[in-house]
DNA sequence: ATTATATAGGACACCGGTTACACATCAAAA
DNA sequence: TTTTGATGTGTAACCGGTGTCCTATATAAT
């Protein structure tokens, strides 16, 4: 917060120096149509010659609009949202919009701050992508708020907006279903926490590969962790101190399996080789690991691009149905299973 | 851009509600000290009950201040700017800004497009991480601005303001060293464009570690390529023609060696034992690749957050003598090389 | 009782634009 | 000649806060 005593060249200025008036100028910068060529020209070359800047902030508080929107995300660090990130600005920096960019760490404290933040700044919209546990205060917020809001990747229960997500469950039954037409029957289900919403839809999927295949599951091989590398590594010792130790495992994501993969080789476990590991989200690093990875595209660049389109429809006319896409999830197999 | 025609409450409702003056009112939202407990508890149960929101860019309007800042990148796909984020974002935070983000994919069109941008929502102040060729009409922008601008990891030539960065050229010296006392006399520069700056930087360390080992340089070494990871399988491809290939070879970041290691492979080659491979950068993948990329180590994180520190000061006050700060470079060695 | 000094709160202009509306000018239509 | 209408520009209020200055009341000091 700091004060700038800004020697900022002001409309009233421009219009001074070109012999018009305020409302002149005003109307120059919006390229009115009806303001003769003379004019308009004399005008321009006065707001060159003074190097005016136009106050996309003056303007948006009179005209009761905005031209920002805030995009909330979990962690710039995971690949998976600066993939998201992208496609959110690749379409909205096309209408106009400048993003505000704010990360929750997964904390819902972090999550209400940062939401207030963007509304203090009179943002048009925002693009959410949840943390796992939404305070019912939150939610309340959020709907009293009653701003352009669109959810990504995660959903929030009970509050009914705008959607863009991909079909987990089927993702992961896809997975699932790969790995036991490899011969693979136990099957550890490694990372995340099982209270998220995002942990059950793909646990619901892990059951139906399993129903449909007429395996039953063992809730033995279940190992939570948090959602990052270490978390794998240690989910992974886990499962192995098990009297009967999975021959493949499916990991909540990337970059659980990432580390996972990583803890196999210093034990000198060969991924893909002495066992079978699938991950889901599909990053940009999935291809390229060593084994290249097994995983599920999570089009993350995609959600971005439909979430921004979303809200800028939502936008425009906030009183609309509401909409939810979701994205048909595509299994890519490769070295690790 | 889009109208919203907000049912925002505003201060003057707030006050008429508790029956005291708009002015009365702003005061006890900027909790000023010469407010009565009694019309305080007052004024802001009717704030709660109305559910009021301080509207952050009406109050900077007047006060000709801001609490934004804008970061302009080259990449977030880059995991170093990731982590360059996300050391903006813990320190500005602290300080009550929000984060204003743009990419310019290394466009000067695109820099400079962000830059307007960012001015006329009357940022407090710019973190820019150049592209890396800057127009002179950009730099000569930027110097009229006169607007409080901290550049990091790449420095503009005849731009005089704050910079954060490391020492490439001894970084580089490092890596070069090392290979050399592994024993290697030929080694190869893959990746970046030679009329970057911070390829020179890199050149330069690259030199000066062949000659303080008595070595001397073969121009027929050098192979330049888009700073990605295709780019540096191109690379590779290319420096594999030599009559006499290298023995090892110095990639300009870490996503150039993790093409070159990806391409080693899918060719039958082994990073480490086949040909040794330093990175620059050390992203967190380096360590997790496979094998473990020694590389040298360039704190992106830090960059971030020292960047966050200088632009805070600046903005505190914009006449003060222009800082630099280098920071060290760090080789991790491991088993690429 | 009178003056001095805080203390609490109000009145009003202002930040830099936009907008509704009024007004002047000029050409074409009646 | 008067009316009509289109075109181009000015006037003043307004968006939602902040800053400056001023007044009313209470308390303390003389």
């Amino acid at each position: 917060m700091a004060k700038k005593k800004s020697g900022r060249v002001t409309l009233q200025q421009v219009a001074d120096h070109a012999g018009v008036s305020r409302a002149t100028a005003s109307l120059i910068v919006r390229n009115s149509p009806s303001i003769s060529d003379a004019t308009k020209k004399k005008v321009q070359e006065s707001m060159k010659e003074l190097g005016y800047v136009y106050d996309r902030v003056a303007a948006n508080l009179r005209s009761q609009s905005s031209s920002t929107i805030g995009l909330i995300i979990t962690d710039i660090a995971n690949p998976y949202y600066s993939e998201l990130l992208t496609g959110v600005h690749q379409k909205l920096e096309e209408e106009g919009y400048t993003v505000f960019l704010g990360t929750t760490f997964d904390s819902d404290a972090k999550q209400d701050k940062l939401l207030s933040t963007m509304l203090e700044h009179r943002v048009g919209g925002v693009i959410l992508c949840p943390v796992s546990d939404n305070s019912p205060a939150t939610i309340e917020r959020i709907r009293q708020w009653n701003i352009p809001i669109v959810t990504a990747v995660r959903e929030i229960p009970d509050l009914h907006c705008d959607y863009v997500g991909i079909d987990y469950e089927k993702g992961v039954e896809m997975a699932i279903t790969h790995l036991i037409e490899k011969g693979h029957n136990r099957i550890a289900f490694l990372g995340g926490l099982s209270d998220s919403s995002a942990w059950k839809k793909r646990f619901e999927g892990f059951v139906n590969a399993h129903e449909k295949a007429g395996l039953s599951v063992d809730d033995s091989l279940i190992f939570q962790s948090a959602v990052t590398r270490e978390g794998g590594s240690k989910a992974l010792d886990e499962s192995l101190k098990h009297a009967e130790p999975p021959t493949a495992v499916f990991c909540f994501n990337d970059l659980v399996a990432f580390g996972v993969m990583q803890r196999m080789r210093e034990l000198g476990l060969k991924p893909g080789e002495d066992m079978s590991v699938v991950g889901f989200d599909n990053v940009l690093e999935a291809a390229t690991f060593y084994p290249p990875l097994t995983t599920v595209e999570a089009f993350p660049k995609h959600i971005g691009i439909n979430a921004a389109s979303l809200l800028h429809e939502r936008i425009k006319d906030n009183s609309r149905e509401e909409q939810r896409i979701i994205l048909e999830p595509e299994l890519f197999v490769r070295e690790s299973s």
